[in-house]
RNA sequence: GCGGUCAUAGUAUAGCCUGGUCAGUAUGUUGGCCUUCCAAGCCAAUCACCCGGGUUCAAAUCCCGGUGACCGCACCA
C-alpha cells in the first residue's frame, strides 16, 4: 500500500496526526498518536514483551527522559553527536565542515576536532562556499541532543537523545538489587529526543520518538556458549544487502560468518521470529550489515533490521554491539564499579543492544496490512486480531424493538474485557466497512433473533463471513480468536 | 538547511489569473424517517479560506515574511 494512503487512514481514523496542528507555528517532527494508534501501540508493546522480554526473563525499566551533562559526556553523545558546521555568509546554505575541507583539499580533520582547526583549514586553503562562492562562517557544533537547563540556575542536562543510557547507569544497582546473572537482559520503552534537521514523512523520522530497547549485558569470552541458541537453530532470517540478500537459518548463517558467533544469532533469532508475529511481509525483511561509514560511533559490529516499504528500505531496529563502550565510559566518568563477578571471574561486560522504532515498526504493520478490497468496495486493515485497536464492534441491525437494549448489555458484558466499540447508527454495512477500515477483526450484531434464542451473528473481517454464536459461548470465542499466538 | 511544487470543512476539491453575492460541490459526521446483515434512499443539522504584515473603499484572490506538507539535494543510530 502507498505511503500516501496510509498517511490517509492515520489521520482520517485516529491512529496519528501532527502535534500541535491548530497552531500554525507548530514544528515538524512531532506527531501524535490518537485512540486507535494507542490501543494499536499498547498491543504491539505486548507482543514485545511476550516474545522478547518475558522469552528471554529480561528486567524492564523506566527511565528518566532528562539526563544530566555527565551522563553524555561519558557516553560520548557530546562529542561524538554532533556535527561540525560551516555556513555560507552569502547564499545562508549550511555545509558540514569537514566534508567540505576534504572535498575542497583533501585533509582529514576528525569530526570531533577543535572548532577552531576548521576555521584555520578553511582560511588556509581558501575554501569559499561550493555553491555561491562567498565567505564561510565560523564553523560551529550541531549538536542533535535537545538541551534543556534545570531549576532556576539552569544546569545543563539534556533529552536522551536514546533510551539505553539510563540501563547503563542503573546497570549496577540493578545487576545486585535484582540478583543479575550474566547474560542478562534490561529492557525499556519510552520516548528518545533528536533535534534532526529535517524530519520527514511523519512517523518515519520524528524529533520525539518511542524507542523499545534492550541491552544484553554478556561475558565477551562466552559468545560462543549460548545453550538456548538451539531455539533459534533453525529460524529462518533473510541476511545480506542489495545484490548479496539470501535466505538462511540462524545456525547457517553462523556456520558461514554472516553472523559473528551464536550470541549475536541468538537475538537475532527471536527478533525476527518476534516480527513474524506483527504481520510485517518477513518476505520484505533483512539484516544488512553496516559498513565502518555507516555504523554509529559505539559500535564494533552493527546490523539493522530493514523491511521495505512503499518508501524503499526502512530501518526498524539497530542491532550493535557495543562493547564496553557505555560501562567503560560511565565506569571512569563516575568512579563507580561496573564489574560484575561471572562464576568467578570479574568482567566489565560487553553490551549486545537491540534497539527498535517503535513508531516506524508500527507504520511497516499498517502499510503492510491495509488493503483496498475491489470486490466488496471497501478499505480492510488486515492487521493480527491480538494487534488491532478494536477487538470486537458490537451492532444493534436496527435500533428498534428492544435491539437497543439488547445490544447495550452484550457491549457492557464484554467491554471491560476487550476492546469493544458499540455502534448503533447507519446502515449495518456502513458499520462494517468503518470497522474493517480500524483492522476490527470481529463484528457481533444483535438482531431479533437474539430476543428468541440468544445467539447473535459473528461476522469476520476478512472473510466477510458470518455465523451464528450463542451469548454464552460469545466471551470464548471472542478470547480465542483474538489471544495473542 | 537549500531548491522546486503546494496550503479552502474530517477527507477530496471549485473559486484565485481578471479583488466586490451568504465561499460552491462531493463525501464524511450528527439527529430523524425508512430499513431484518454488507458504503441504498429521503429530511435536517454541522464544519473551512495555514499564520502575520502590506496594498486597497474592499483580499480566499495581489505583494512580502513566517510555518507546515510533498519531491529532490544535503543530513540521518
Amino acid at each position: 500500500m502507498e505511503y500516501d494512503r496510509v498517511a490517509k487512514l492515520a489521520l482520517e481514523r485516529g491512529f496519528y496526526f501532527p502535534s500541535c496542528e491548530v497552531y500554525s507555528d507548530s514544528q515538524a517532527g512531532f506527531w501524535e498518536y490518537g485512540p486507535n494508534g494507542v490501543s494499536m501501540k499498547g498491543k504491539f508493546l505486548e507482543l514485545w514483551r511476550r516474545e522478547l522480554v518475558r522469552r528471554d526473563g529480561m528486567m524492564e525499566i523506566d527511565g528518566s527522559q532528562i539526563m544530566t551533562r555527565s551522563v553524555f559526556e561519558a557516553s560520548g553523545h557530546l562529542d561524538s553527536f554532533a556535527d561540525p558546521i560551516t555556513r555560507c555568509a552569502a547564499c545562508g546554505a549550511t555545509f558540514r565542515a569537514d566534508r567540505m575541507i576534504q572535498e575542497a583539499c583533501g585533509a582529514t580533520i576528525p569530526e570531533s576536532a577543535d572548532l577552531a582547526e576548521f576555521d584555520v583549514a578553511i582560511a588556509d586553503n581558501g575554501i569559499s562556499c561550493s555553491r555561491c562562492g562567498g565567505t564561510l562562517g565560523p564553523a560551529k557544533k550541531f549538536n542533535m541532543m535537545f538541551q534543556v537547563g534545570i531549576g532556576p540556575e539552569g544546569e545543563e542536562a539534556y533529552l536522551r537523545p536514546e533510551t539505553c543510557q539510563s540501563i547503563f547507569v542503573d546497570f549496577p544497582r540493578l545487576f545486585k538489587t535484582m540478583r543479575g546473572r550474566l547474560p542478562v537482559g534490561v529492557a525499556q520503552v519510552g520516548k528518545s529526543f533528536r533535534n534532526e534537521i529535517s524530519p520527514r514523512q511523519s512517523l518515519l523520522r520524528l524529533r520525539e520518538f518511542y524507542q523499545a530497547e534492550i541491552e544484553v549485558f554478556c561475558n565477551p569470552q562466552k559468545l560462543r556458549q549460548v545453550p538456548k541458541f538451539e531455539q533459534v537453530r533453525d529460524t529462518t532470517i533473510r541476511i545480506g544487502g542489495d545484490g548479496d540478500m539470501a535466505e538462511t537459518t540462524c545456525a547457517a548463517a553462523v556456520a558461514d560468518g554472516a553472523l559473528p558467533n551464536e550470541f549475536v544469532a541468538y537475538y537475532i533469532g527471536i527478533l525476527a521470529e518476534f516480527y513474524e508475529k506483527t504481520g510485517i511481509d518477513m518476505g520484505r525483511s533483512r539484516f544488512r550489515r553496516l559498513g565502518e561509514k555507516e555504523k554509529a560511533f559505539y559500535a564494533e559490529v552493527a546490523f539493522d533490521f530493514e523491511v521495505e516499504t512503499a518508501t524503499g528500505w526502512l530501518e526498524l531496529v539497530a542491532c550493535n554491539y557495543r562493547t564496553d563502550h557505555d560501562l567503560g565510559g560511565h565506569s571512569r566518568h563516575s568512579g563507580e564499579k561496573f564489574e560484575v563477578m561471572d562464576g568467578d571471574t570479574k568482567v566489565l561486560p560487553h553490551v549486545f543492544e537491540i534497539s527498535m522504532g517503535i513508531d516506524r515498526s508500527l507504520y511497516t504493520i499498517l502499510e503492510h496490512s491495509l488493503n483496498e478490497d475491489d470486490t466488496h468496495d471497501r478499505t480492510v486493515l488486515s492487521i493480527r486480531p491480538y494487534l488491532a485497536p478494536i477487538h470486537v464492534g458490537v451492532l444493534s441491525l436496527v435500533k428498534k424493538d428492544g435491539l437497543r437494549e439488547e445490544t447495550d448489555t452484550v457491549h457492557r458484558a464484554i467491554n471491560r474485557r476487550y476492546d469493544a466499540f458499540l455502534d448503533h447508527s447507519g446502515a449495518i454495512g456502513r458499520r462494517y466497512r468503518r470497522l474493517d477500515e480500524i483492522g476490527c477483526p470481529f463484528a457481533v450484531t444483535v438482531d431479533h433473533q437474539t430476543l428468541e434464542d440468544d445467539t447473535v451473528t459473528l461476522r469476520e473481517r476478512d472473510s466477510m463471513g458470518q455465523r451464528r454464536v450463542p451469548l454464552s459461548e460469545l466471551d470464548h470465542t471472542i478470547s480465542e480468536a483474538i489471544a495473542f499466538p
